[in-house]
DNA sequence: CCGGCCGGTTGACAATTATCAATCAAGATG
DNA sequence: CATCTTGATTGATAATTGTCAACCGGCCGG
């Protein structure tokens, strides 16, 4: 593990409170290794033998059944993955995949168990983690089962505007297969969803998103807290 | 709260291994009561007041969005529900109403909080839970994602067959319309999966499941381990 | 510079799912 | 017993979404 990369595990809600004697015991036994692109990190199935952190790249999120595939998530720095089957030592549900160069810690998932056995501030930050990814799946959930494609799409250009500050223009950031499967959609279907958005205020352009009129976009996607907010 | 439901409570596991003197707190705090059918506990976006346990009847757990509703599940005893809002002190995600008349016990979150930052037993539980409640929800978007309606139809049958120790015959044990929420489809298509699947080895006849070939139905199912299994 | 490849787009078509209206059956109520 | 209500079912139709094939255009390697 690199030395100057300690600071700013150390520094993420999981780890920020918890024992230095603790927090040294992970850090040791774990591993920082750098992944090109497209390289599978977890299959869905295996035993979890090791909680992830994203220290730089982004991952997604996968899963299949029946030859059929679909994207969960895509997850960036810095943020922990597959917490919940370390915690439970119980089998991967989904698989894992970078998608660009990514520098990937490994923590062996038995150290994490033994940790959170005896550090509670540990546990404590485990449990407000695992809160929050729950709330985070139900609001999925809530998205796919109540709306439909095309309003998907629209909430999910909101979100995005929100996410970056606001702007009104920003980029897509991955690709629109990938897009199109994470909103539940195949490709061709998310492309006429993008022209269907134009005249209700939202363009997108190759890997541009242009927000033309929030109004009209905000009324089609009717944005709501309780499935929107991607914090609480 | 009644005494001589204190020690059924005791033995959940999240209380289990707590210790005593926090568990009396959180008892000492609670209240028990009996609700009619049809009544509503819980509205989403409301603040969790709550953490609700529930000793008997059953609860369903909706949720709606531009007047559109959709089941999201159905918990009976005994268990907890809306643990997560209760933890992040943040708006339930969720609506909740009894299905039929049902024995609740409301522990204020306050109470909860305050007893998960001091008990460290307890916030192990909590985590357990969490993390079990997190791979439900993930199982239950890869059966939405990745299958057809009656695909989601006959794998439900199959995890109902495991839940009642294999047997080949049993209770429906609620309202179709319910159900086909659940399953995310409107009842009249559920009424049409019900008889695709007759040819498939399950027949469904009013309030009853019988199975008639098994091997039909899996073969239809193909139920896996990392979508249907409702443990691990 | 020239293919070849890959992701995206488009159009035609098919499958799936939803909607609407009508009907049916069973249980509740007067 | 008749009536009313409610949930389930059915048929007809529409909307949505998926599939398949073709094509486009950028990018890469030769």
């Amino acid at each position: 593990m690199r030395a100057d990369d300690i600071p700013e595990i150390r520094a993420l809600g999981l780890f920020r409170e918890m024992e230095a004697e603790n927090f040294d015991t992970l850090v040791r036994g774990g591993y920082f290794q750098t992944f090109p692109p497209q390289v599978d990190l977890i299959t869905e199935g295996d035993a979890a033998d090791f909680l992830h952190i994203i220290v730089s790249g982004s991952v997604e999120l996968y899963a299949g059944w029946n030859a059929r595939e679909t994207s969960m998530a895509t997850v960036g720095p810095i943020s922990t993955f597959i917490l919940a089957a370390t915690i439970r030592d119980a089998p991967y549900l989904m698989s894992a995949r970078t998608v660009e160069k990514s520098r990937i810690i490994l923590l062996p998932s038995n150290d994490v168990r033994e940790v959170f056995e005896r550090d509670h501030a540990f546990a404590r930050a485990v449990v407000t983690e695992l809160a929050q990814c729950y709330r985070s799946v139900i609001k999925n959930t809530k998205d796919l089962k109540l709306r439909t494609s095309l309003e998907r799409l629209a909430n999910y250009v909101l979100r995005r505007h929100h996410g970056n500050g606001g702007a009104l223009e920003f980029e897509l950031g991955q690709e629109k297969r990938r897009l199109a499967s994470l909103l539940g959609m195949t490709p061709e279907n998310l492309s006429r969803a993008i022209k269907a958005l134009r005249p209700h205020g939202a363009e997108i352009d190759g890997t541009w998103v242009r927000i033309t009129q929030k109004n009209d976009l905000e009324r089609l996607a009717k944005p709501s807290r309780l499935i929107d907010d991607h914090c609480s």
